[in-house]
RNA sequence: GGCGCUGUAGCCAAGUGGCUAAGGCAGCGGAUUGCAAAUCCGCCACCGUGGGUUCGACUCCCACCAGCGCCUCCA
């Protein structure tokens, strides 16, 4: 009954083993705040949210970070093209990326550090690493001597004789051309803050050893991100902090595979693919989000979907994988979601209370002994071991999903075996044990940021006049139902399927739902 | 070229050295319904190809094929 965590610095599942027991530091590598996020950029955020709620459940206390780079060069170009500064620029997007966190549920972040507000503590690295002779300063630069780490190349599982890059446009100031900048020296007109080596800024990778050591120490227990981080950006971060404080950065370093476009172009196959891509602007937006002009900005996602959707869409697969992203994957999904939507609704028929309001325990351990000493319909302690073992086996939220949908079904059948919606036929204990197996559902689907609150009504449904117009209509028909008068019934029934209505007749009443 | 990942039903996707290989979407039967919807039950996979290890592999090893990522822009 423990965790398992894969690592990528031991490419093997690993016992989970906080550096100090009982609690949990997370640092997951946040956006370059220079352009609107895409859907790219919430894959980390759901996976991590997912992973602190569950570590939480567990018993952890968990701290989890999420940095904002809101100084590099991309930023430098973007606010020049846009004629604003920096700061501004940032800024805009930083609120652009809070939004969309919000929109997703994801409210488990505890520090969003800045690199501008960490100067001070970059700074100070960097001159740690100077004296330490892991770095040099070259004409207002300073580089990371890649030399002198012999470890360098652990993570991403390379050695330095094997980089051959041309060291890019400071290759002249380097050393060797795998050295990485730590400061840079600023440009005229180019923001930049006073250090040791003159006006400068930070090099890329810096600023999440500088962060991530000033909120969660030396060494912390999980270091996240895309699986495109691992080289560079997370080798050179090792090096910095490990040469630095001369121990280990993070005991588990966890990627998450990244979100790819499917174009109809990326699906024809390997050999069609490859004829069209020398040439095809089209085929060339079938790649990786980051690169892909295609990638829309995610507040633009969702204006059709609701968060909860795209949580649903990104945990439905292992994290590791590559997820392929399209909309009809995510209407796919969609429809799956309904079902606990409408098991939700058929819970409220019963009980006359909404699943959003039912207590269900916080604590695994708590959970434990609920389920050991309340009467649960059949199968759904099962389930909720399946779901915990899922869970515990590096987070496998996919298998934990499916077992969701069989604790549904077993909730479901348990309503169907004993009538529960016929009030004169269900008992007491029957509807009791019935919300014992819904308050499972709530507990386990709470460790995944699932169905925390309702789902946003769609546009029509929040206006009164149209519920009281279907709720009239379904009344008429009701009694033209009575009266024999199917023709009608029917007839009314099908139009309103389509304008996008869906009723349902049951046995006390007609309901109605509006599909979005 | 170097490092690494993936290949499971029409589609998406978990998973295990050996009972009937989760789940979702779609489809097809059935129960239920005035008919539907919803719900429940049932059906629908020999796990890329070829070898090897093993009493036994989809699961381990090798080769091959296909797709993909990284090799200093990228969550």
């Amino acid at each position: 009954m423990s965790i398992r965590v894969y690592n990528t610095l031991t490419k093997t599942k690993e016992p989970f083993e906080p550096v100090e027991p009982g609690k949990v530091g997370i640092y997951l590598c946040g956006p370059t705040v220079y352009k609107p996020s895409h859907i790219g950029h919430m894959v980390g955020p759901v996976i991590f949210d997912a992973v602190k709620r569950y570590l939480v459940y567990c018993g952890y206390q968990v701290t989890w970070v999420v940095n904002i780079t809101d100084v590099d060069d991309k930023l430098i170009a973007e606010s020049a093209a846009r004629g604003m500064s920096m700061s501004q620029l940032a800024e805009e997007m930083t609120a652009d990326y809070m939004d969309n966190l919000a929109a997703m549920g994801i409210d488990t972040v505890d520090h969003f550090p800045r690199a501008t507000a960490t100067m001070d503590e970059i700074i100070r690295l960097t001159q740690t690493l100077i004296d330490k002779g892991f770095a040099y300063a070259a004409g207002g630069d300073v580089y990371f001597d890649v030399a002198r780490d012999a470890e360098y190349g652990k993570l991403s599982n390379r050695s330095v004789e094997s980089m051959h890059g041309d060291g890019g446009e400071m290759a002249g100031r380097k050393r060797a051309a795998a050295d990485f900048a730590l400061w840079k020296s600023a440009k005229p007109g180019e923001p930049s803050w006073d250090s040791p080596w003159g006006p400068g800024r930070p090099g890329w990778h810096i600023e999440c050893s500088a962060m991530s050591r000033k909120l969660l120490g030396e060494t912390f227990d999980i270091h996240g991100g895309g699986l495109d981080l691992v080289f560079p950006h997370h080798e050179n971060e090792i090096a910095q902090s490990e040469c630095a404080h001369g121990k280990p950065q993070a005991k588990y370093w966890m990627h998450n595979g990244l979100m790819q476009a499917s174009s109809e172009i990326g699906k024809v196959g390997g050999r069609a693919t490859r004829e069209i891509a020398d040439g095809d602007q089209a085929a060339q937006e079938s790649g990786k989000l980051g690169k892909s002009k295609g990638a829309s900005a995610f507040r633009e996602l969702l204006a059709i979907y609701a968060g909860e959707t795209i949580r649903f869409f990104v945990l439905s697969t292992h994290y590791r994988r590559p997820i392929d992203f399209s909309t009809e994957r995510i209407d796919e999904v969609d429809k799956g979601l309904a079902t606990f939507y409408r098991f939700f609704q058929r819970y409220e028929r019963i009980t006359g209370e909404s699943f959003y309001r039912l207590e269900a325990p916080a604590s695994r351990t708590a959970g434990d002994s609920a389920a050991a000493e309340s009467t649960l319909p059949p199968d759904v302690a099962d389930c909720r071991q399946r779901f915990l073992a899922s869970m515990d086996d590096d987070f496998n939220t996919g298998g934990a999903i499916g077992d969701l949908f069989e604790l549904v079904r077993a909730l479901n059948k348990f309503v169907d075996g004993e009538s529960l919606e016929e009030s004169a036929k269900a008992t007491p204990a029957a509807v009791a044990t019935f919300r014992a197996g819904a308050r499972t559902l709530r507990e386990l689907a709470a460790t995944l940021g699932l169905f925390r609150a309702p789902p946003k009504a769609p546009v029509g449904a929040s206006d009164a006049l149209t519920g009281q117009l279907l709720d009239l209509l379904a009344a008429v028909r009701s009694e033209l139902r009575k009266a024999k008068n199917f023709a009608m019934a029917d007839s009314i029934r099908d139009r309103l399927a389509a304008l996008g209505v869906t009723l349902e007749d049951r046995p006390d009443g007609t309901a109605w739902t509006i599909q979005r």
